[in-house]
RNA sequence: GGGGCCGUAGCUCAAUUGGAUAGAGUUCCGGACUGUCGAUCCGGUGGUUGCGGGUUCGAAUCCCGUCGGCCUCGCCA
């Protein structure tokens, strides 16, 4: 290398990169300080980047500029170095190093930057606090852990974008100023200062607009898309978030599966280095609600629900009775191995069942050769057999039963189902079961005022056979909808869509959206509808809880480079913050109630 | 909007359940050490117990409020 090859920060290799192959090459590296190790004379140096680790060696015998320099190193200093490669002395090679056979030989160092004290430990062991690693997200992000996780949340979209582009999808973008559509989430709304007192609203999905790509003939779009929803958010929910968006014209149901499913073939071979099922299996939402009490099942393990109506109606248990009377259901599930949880754990339990809106949680213990509840003097001797039976109830196992309205012994279920499989580590780690619910219901009743509201959206189509049902019992009629489920989380849900106008405006009006307000809203869609539209339908694809589930983290967050609190703040840049006022003038807008932040300076 | 958990040294935690000068590991600073790889060994610095109020002879500990983080119900077509 000659003298006029330019500052030593320009690397020939990463920290990843060099082999016993490249023993006697002359080569520079950049990067950060991951630690030192000063033994008086020689001094080890890991130097990291983004690939990977590499040691350096200073020995003061040979190299003592270089030396003297490296006594003055400390963790995530910054640095350039050139050096030579050489094996490492025997004994001394690293086998958990990609790199760990080599080592460089330092004739030259430059000190780039000497960071202040560091906020926080990086290596991999130190636990730290999440609201520090987000105040500090710059920080942070240095974590090989967190570098792999985006790392695989790039490999995810590039795998995506090859896969859909070979397959004719084109990718398109749509707009983020757009028109507040009240229904559904709460819109974030953005000012129009060119149109005072009017807004935009950012997109909750690109619905509308990949409908319209449809129609004017797009046959095959995509997008990774960034989506916003002004809800309160959770461990896999954020304000904004990314969805894989595609829609496709002249097809049926089994189109869009089909090329999901390949997706997803390909991703886990890619990824996970997996096989999955070339079809996945199928639940219909009635199958799905009825053994596992929820939408998105998770198929990992068993401990399905059973119903125990028989045994409930004739049982001398008044609140088993009383809930078959007035409706109600009376369910259980099985936990294997849950006989040893102590009584206070069984009102804790309890508590759990309540916060789902049950009354109560009856159990029954699987004793040798008998079932042991509070409850056993309300149960013949038969029943009990029935309830053993039905549930295959093995010594040391634990029955939980809920009775209620059909939704609350679905919810508290699921929810039992869920925290009993985790408690007593009955999930299989590193198993990834992908399934599909079929047949939604195309409405639900609102909680509030029982009238129909969307399930999926007020664009998908109701099944053809189903179509009778519009009118005469709106709640019955299922929809062209699916949703595909990975390990018990939603990963994405899309329908065939409504392509014909007339059923569209029923469809609204059901809704109670008459006319006039279904053309203030939707108008340009239902225009678009009159010009001629294609059979079409489509779905969206959760990229941060895909990414989530294949890094195998549990939250959103460790799979996004710069997530938001809890309650929806960045603690880096301190977003949301007030404004000042002559931005709000611009605007044509007053602040009713004082921003609690001042406005940065 | 409701419920729960949490906040002590730069970081991660402890403090015998209301008791005397708030401790430990780690980081950091200084020293020793030529083959380590979470280096080791010796010494040292480091505290508004999130903030405000209250109860008490005495509060990290109990009570009220508040700020912040996490989980969750509602919400999320």
């Amino acid at each position: 290398m000659s003298e006029d090859s330019g500052p030593l920060y320009l690397r020939t290799h990463h920290c990843g990169q060099l082999q016993a192959g490249d023993v006697g090459s002359k080569v520079r590296l950049a990067g950060w300080v991951d630690s030192y190790r000063d033994h008086g004379g020689v001094i080890f140096v890991d130097l990291r980047d983004r690939e990977g680790l590499t040691q350096l060696v200073f020995n003061p015998q040979t190299h003592s500029d270089s030396h003297k320099a490296a006594e003055s190193l400390r963790s995530e200093h910054v640095i350039a170095v050139e050096g030579v490669v050489d094996h490492r002395p025997e004994g001394t090679v690293n086998q958990g190093l990609s790199t760990g056979e080599i080592e460089v030989e330092v004739h030259q160092i430059e000190i780039l930057s000497r960071p202040e004290s560091l906020p926080f430990e990086l290596s991999e062991g130190a636990e730290v606090s999440e609201d520090l690693r987000l105040r500090y997200r710059f920080f942070d992000l240095r974590r090989p852990k967190m570098q792999k996780n985006l790392h695989v949340r790039h490999r995810i979209c590039q795998i995506m974008r090859s896969f859909l582009d070979e397959r004719g999808f084109w990718e398109i973008e749509t707009p983020f100023l757009t028109k507040s559509t009240p229904e559904g989430a709460r819109d974030f709304l953005v000012p129009a200062r060119l149109s005072p007192g009017e807004f935009f609203a950012l997109p909750q999905s690109p619905q509308l607009f990949k409908q319209i790509l449809m129609m004017a003939g797009y046959d095959k779009y995509f997008q990774i898309v960034r989506c916003f929803r002004d809800e309160d958010l959770r461990a896999d929910r954020q304000p904004e978030f990314t969805q894989l968006d595609l829609e496709m014209a002249f097809v049926a149901e089994e189109q869009v599966i089909e090329v999901i499913e390949g997706l997803m073939q390909k991703l886990s071979q890619e990824i996970l280095k997996i096989e999955v099922p070339e079809k996945f299996p199928r639940l219909s939402y009635a199958e799905a609600m009825d053994r596992f009490g929820c939408d998105r099942p998770d198929l990992r393990f068993g401990m399905e629900i059973k119903d125990i109506k028989a045994i409930a109606e004739n049982c001398q248990f008044k609140v088993y009775q009383e809930a078959i009377k007035s409706g109600g259901q009376v369910r259980g599930i099985c936990v294997p191995g849950g006989a040893g949880l102590s009584r206070k754990e069984l009102d804790e339990l309890t508590t759990f069942a309540k916060g789902f809106g049950a009354k109560g949680l009856a159990w029954f213990r699987g004793d040798p050769d008998k079932l042991y509840s509070p409850l056993t003097k309300f149960f013949s001797q038969e029943q009990l057999a029935t309830l053993t039976n039905t549930f295959e109830t093995k010594c040391g196992d634990l029955i939980l039963t809920i009775a209620d309205k059909p939704d609350i012994v679905a919810k508290t279920l699921a929810a039992l189902r869920n925290s009993m499989a985790e408690r007593f580590k009955l999930i299989p780690q590193s198993s990834y079961e992908f399934c599909w619910v079929l047949d939604f219901p195309l409405f639900e009743a609102d909680t509030e005022t029982q009238k129909p509201t969307p399930m999926h959206h007020p664009f998908t189509s109701p099944r053809l056979e189903d179509i009778d049902k519009l009118q005469s019992s709106p709640l019955e009629t299922r929809a062209r909808a699916y949703d595909i489920i990975l390990n018990g989380t939603e990963l994405g849900g899309g329908s065939i869509r409504i392509h014909q106008q007339q059923l569209q405006q029923q469809v609204f009006s059901l809704l109670g959206i008459g006319a006039d307000e279904a053309q203030s809203r939707f108008g340009f869609l239902l225009d678009a509808l009159r010009l001629g539209a294609p059979p079409h339908g489509g779905i969206a694809l959760g990229l941060d809880r895909m990414a989530m589930l294949f890094t195998g983290t549990d939250s959103i967050r460790e799979v996004i480079a710069f997530p938001k609190t809890q309650r929806g703040n960045c603690l880096m840049t301190e977003a949301p913050s007030g404004v000042d006022e002559k931005q709000l003038a611009e605007l044509g807008l007053r602040i009713a109630a004082p921003a609690k932040k001042k406005p940065p300076q």
